[in-house]
DNA sequence: GATTGTTAGATTGGATCCAATCGACATTCA
DNA sequence: TGAATGTCGATTGGATCCAATCTAACAATC
């Protein structure tokens, strides 16, 4: 038997509008690398593929070009942006600054459950394998940690950033195989210990790392 | 005589696209208060002022959505987001983040000539009155210091955050008047020295206290 | 042989038209 | 009387159509 909240729930995840669709189905294939960098993506074709006019997926490439994922062209048509080292270090650099904030504000908030769950994501990450997969839950452990900051825009701006390494992150683990899991570890002792310090020196470490293993992945690449 | 170099400026700053030149100036519109926070924003009514149809207003709205600067609720329409003083506890953390990243990166490589204009403005300020055109010139400052980190993405969210920050701008100074030339001159002072620490002590300071100005505006006004 | 002009095809930008949805008010029924 | 239902106008979401612009290939000119 299904409740009416199942149906609800079934009902809630579907979209409220085609532009919406599109947006979040654009987002998530760029993201997870099935849209490569470069890839044009052409309304007539793509409004085809999802079975709409071209008009949703106009309006759909005007939200991901604000968001920076795609580059827009006046009559030239829009185009996947390209992942190079200078826009990794960017995006390092914005998610430190961010990151850092986020947890400022959040320590003094953590309750025990938060930093419990925040556990289990990392006991999670170290039985996982699938590339994709450990992005989400790297993700979802640094949110964790973040949650409890209570402002809303600075949240939803780190996540965006985070989602958005997932495009680099298939890059260094495939030199590296680990993802700081040390670095998680130590940021959640820090924040046990409410030493706001220590965790934010965890986090700045556990950033710094990240970033020169992709700095040497494009240097051993380009050599 | 006109040289080619000016031919090409006055042509660029025109827009290649109706959508361009709806969404800059709506951009622009939101931020000096001219359509002030809550304004429905009717797309028929929009079109007709911009002789334009509706679908280039449609597109600029998606994009300021992604902004930040309108809210949409599907099949009700667009509205200016309301400021309030969570948002603008939110965009002081984001700011906090993203300025101390860029102050960080760009302090390295700044010269002597950059400071020397920083210092400019700065002069500029102190002899300009009205409230529009101080808000512009505050962000020409920090840009100036923070031009130098040669992280183009970086940059344009710092901007684009201090840009937002103007909203709030106005409220600040109907109390305070001062605009924390104190701390701007202690910023240009560190970074002569080289001093990061100090310089972010003073980039900290000057958001701590336009931060709380703001919080007395706000709870003067509720009492 | 290199540069410039021309033309055809593809692709996007914008206008207009129709359908779906929402809010408010009137109506009905318990 | 008050809650639920039905209808209507306003407004938006989406489809289709036309015009403007770009790219590429080829012809013409110097």
């Amino acid at each position: 038997m299904t409740s009416l909240s199942d149906v609800i729930e079934a009902g809630g995840r579907r979209f409220r509008t085609a532009t919406e669709y599109v947006a979040a189905t654009l987002k998530q294939a760029i993201l997870t690398g099935a849209l490569p960098p470069g890839t044009p993506l052409r309304q007539e074709d793509l409004a085809g593929r999802f079975d709409v006019s071209r008009m949703p997926i106009r309006e759909a490439l005007r939200q991901l070009e604000a968001q920076g994922l795609v580059d827009f062209e006046p009559h030239r048509g829009a185009i996947v942006v390209e992942i190079s080292l200078a826009d990794a270090l960017d995006n390092f650099a914005i998610r430190g600054g961010l990151e850092a904030q986020a947890l400022r504000h959040s320590l003094p908030n953590l309750t025990a459950a938060d930093l419990d769950r925040a556990e289990e994501v990392i006991a999670e990450i170290d039985r996982e394998d699938d590339v994709s997969r450990m992005g989400e839950l790297n993700r979802r452990f640094h949110m964790t940690l973040y949650a409890a900051a209570g402002l809303p825009r600075l949240l939803a701006l780190t996540e965006q950033h985070l989602v958005a390494a997932d495009r680099y992150l298939r890059f260094h683990l495939a030199t590296d195989g680990d993802m700081g899991q040390v670095d998680h570890r130590a940021m959640i002792a820090a924040c046990r210990a409410g030493d706001q310090v220590a965790a934010l020196a965890a986090l700045d470490r556990h950033l710094s790392t990240a970033r020169d293993g992709l700095v040497g992945f494009f240097e051993s690449r380009s050599a």
